[in-house]
DNA sequence: CTAGGGTTAG
């Protein structure tokens, strides 16, 4: 198998190295002076006096910065504003600017661009408004930054309207977009699933005076096409970006490994990884930690492994999401042990554990049906002082009502709440379908109504789930209704929704009409699968039409589908029945 | 000293 062969080559490759042999032939480059970039990075770090490590020291800092008569210079200041907003605590930075005048400081334009910049991030446009109304009145003239950040607020709020008057507002000002501003755009384009847009714009860049693409805006894009698994769309742009000699980076590897990794082309990813190298761009610990993800995704975590021990030997030590990633490979395996081994490893070497890793271990306590360990697994996280968030309940929850324990994820959903956490479009998805799949329809009912009211964009999923309960239920008469009405809402139905509406007609008796939907489905562009198929042949079959489902299992036989588990056993448990019906002799001969 | 890009969980 291919992925055994790179993976093997990869190992090789560190044993050539640890002898300290030359490393010369270019397979054989693959990690070679992979903890070279990693030191000079840090020394960098603690040599340079204006970082700070950590948002205290830079709280403290700022403080006695703002009582130093004569202040420092604003400059210094701005230092520690941005770099507390890097740090991600922008109510932190928004609480010392304010400070600033009432000292006697006085903000300049990369100040307020900071501060507009984390009440974006805290989506309060407003205030980021009022900002930049206030940047007016003092004279100030607002640049291509301040628009682009206020653009990106209400972009990222899909405050399109108003993205596109800031947009304007800034062309009548003589502010030209740059390449942060196509960049922004085009993020936006691409996080909506939008790629086609996404390429125009870079089109339209190419024709700007004012500014050119450049190796952020292809990154952005690729990465995108490759997140849609568009691995040779990529590979296209890539291409592209080089011929115009735009030289590709980390980031652009990272992306197109992960492209690659995920369809399973680890022979690709092998020869990615070796062209980096040739080029002098070493894979980090980004780099790994796809590595570790993708292999592990796919069941392989004695793989991912070796990986982290390449990348130990190489000098990059693996990080929180290296671990967490791991954690959850053997989570799928249902491997618990083992996941708590990590778990505990990442203890002991000192580097905390994160929501994600709790949330890892809960929604694998829950795969395997052991919810008592999962609700300890919450308990304990909170012991820590660590606050579950919309995944840990949503996780939690499902646990139960995959387990038939309704009333407790009820109360989950009370609780989350209470605490403040806000439920999203999947947290009512888990809820929903457990109410559907417990019988309990009205309270299912109750709870889509509080969907609609607060305007939460409900999808196909929602719409198939509570077709499913009203089907459960009996209510075929109104699980059609919702199922035809779904065009009109401007919802798709996909696979999965035709395939519980035929399951629904056929437990009605109306397997003409289940019929004629399966026939509907491949003009719809939506084409049956094999979980179709067998739906519609377990209906004739229940409905003691055999003739016809011996036609269908000829039809899903042609299509390269076959019986799954549950249409095998409902046809040997017919044939054990006195009554056997002569046609259904014939499923003996059809390869079920 | 300010704005855009890559990894993990439901």
């Amino acid at each position: 198998m291919h992925h055994k062969i790179s993976l093997n080559v990869a190992q090789t490759q560190i044993r050539r190295r640890s002898r300290g042999m030359p490393c010369l032939h270019s397979t054989l480059v693959f990690f070679s002076h992979a903890s070279k970039p990693s030191e000079s990075r840090n020394t960098q770090f603690s040599r340079d006096p204006s970082k700070v490590s950590n948002v205290d020291e830079a709280l403290s800092l700022f403080n006695s910065m703002l009582r130093m008569r004569p202040p420092p210079f604003i400059v210094r200041f701005n230092q520690i504003l941005g770099q507390i907003a890097k740090l991600k605590h922008y109510s932190a930075a928004i609480n010392l600017y304010k400070q600033m005048i009432p000292s006697g400081v006085f903000p300049d334009a990369y100040t307020v661009n900071i501060i507009i910049n984390c009440f974006c991030h805290l989506n309060q446009m407003g205030f980021g408004l009022s900002v930049f109304g206030k940047f007016f009145k003092c004279g100030y003239e607002p640049d291509v930054p301040t628009f682009t950040t206020l653009m990106k607020g209400f972009l990222l709020k899909n405050r399109v309207a108003e993205a596109a008057e800031i947009f304007s507002k800034m062309m009548e000002q003589g502010c030209m977009p740059n390449e942060v501003t196509f960049g922004t755009l085009i993020k936006s384009c691409c996080v909506k699933g939008n790629n086609r847009a996404a390429i125009q714009l870079l089109r339209k860049m190419e024709q700007s005076e004012h500014c050119k693409p450049n190796v952020v805006v292809y990154n952005i894009i690729i990465d995108s096409l490759c997140k849609d698994t568009l691995v040779r769309d990529a590979f296209n742009l890539f291409s592209e970006m080089i011929s115009k000699g735009i030289a590709a980076d980390i980031i652009t590897y990272n992306s197109l490994i992960h492209g690659v990794c995920k369809l399973g082309q680890w022979t690709e990813a092998t020869r990615l990884l070796n062209e980096m190298v040739s080029k002098n761009i070493f894979p980090n610990v980004l780099t790994f930690s796809i590595l570790v993800d993708t292999l592990c995704k796919e069941g392989m975590v004695v793989k991912a492994e070796s990986v982290v021990e390449m990348m130990i030997q190489r000098g990059i030590e693996p990080d929180i999401v290296t671990h967490n990633s791991l954690m959850d490979g053997y989570c799928l395996r249902g491997e618990m042990d083992k996941a708590e081994k990590v778990f505990d490893l990442m203890i002991s070497k000192g580097s905390s554990v994160d929501v994600y890793s709790y949330n890892i271990l809960i929604n694998g306590y829950c795969r395997c049906k052991q919810i008592d360990e999962a609700n300890r697994v919450f308990q304990e996280m909170s012991d820590k002082g660590l606050v579950p968030d919309t995944i840990t309940y949503t996780a939690l929850m499902d646990g139960f009502c995959k387990d038939g324990r309704i009333q407790d994820a009820k109360k989950l959903f009370n609780k989350m709440q209470a605490c403040g956490q806000l439920p999203n479009i999947q947290t009512y998805a888990v809820l929903l379908d457990g109410l559907c799949k417990n019988q309990q329809l009205t309270t299912a009912l109750v709870l889509f109504r509080e969907m609609e009211c607060r305007k939460l964009n409900l999808n196909i999923v929602i719409y198939s789930t509570l077709i499913e309960g009203l089907c459960i239920a009996g209510k075929i008469e109104c699980a059609r209704d919702l199922f035809f009405g779904l065009s009109a809402k401007g919802v798709q139905p996909n696979v999965r929704t035709h395939n519980i509406m035929i399951n629904g007609l056929c437990k009605g008796g109306l397997t003409s009409e289940a019929e004629k939907l399966l026939l509907e489905m491949q003009d719809k562009g939506c084409p049956p699968d094999g979980c179709t198929y067998n739906t519609i042949i377990r209906g004739f079959l229940n409905n003691n039409e055999t003739y016809r489902a011996v036609e269908l299992v000829r039809d899903m036989v042609d299509r390269g589908f076959s019986a799954d588990a549950s249409t095998t056993e409902l046809v040997v448990d017919l044939l054990s029945k006195d009554k056997v019906d002569p046609a259904l002799l014939a499923f003996i001969e059809e390869p079920l």
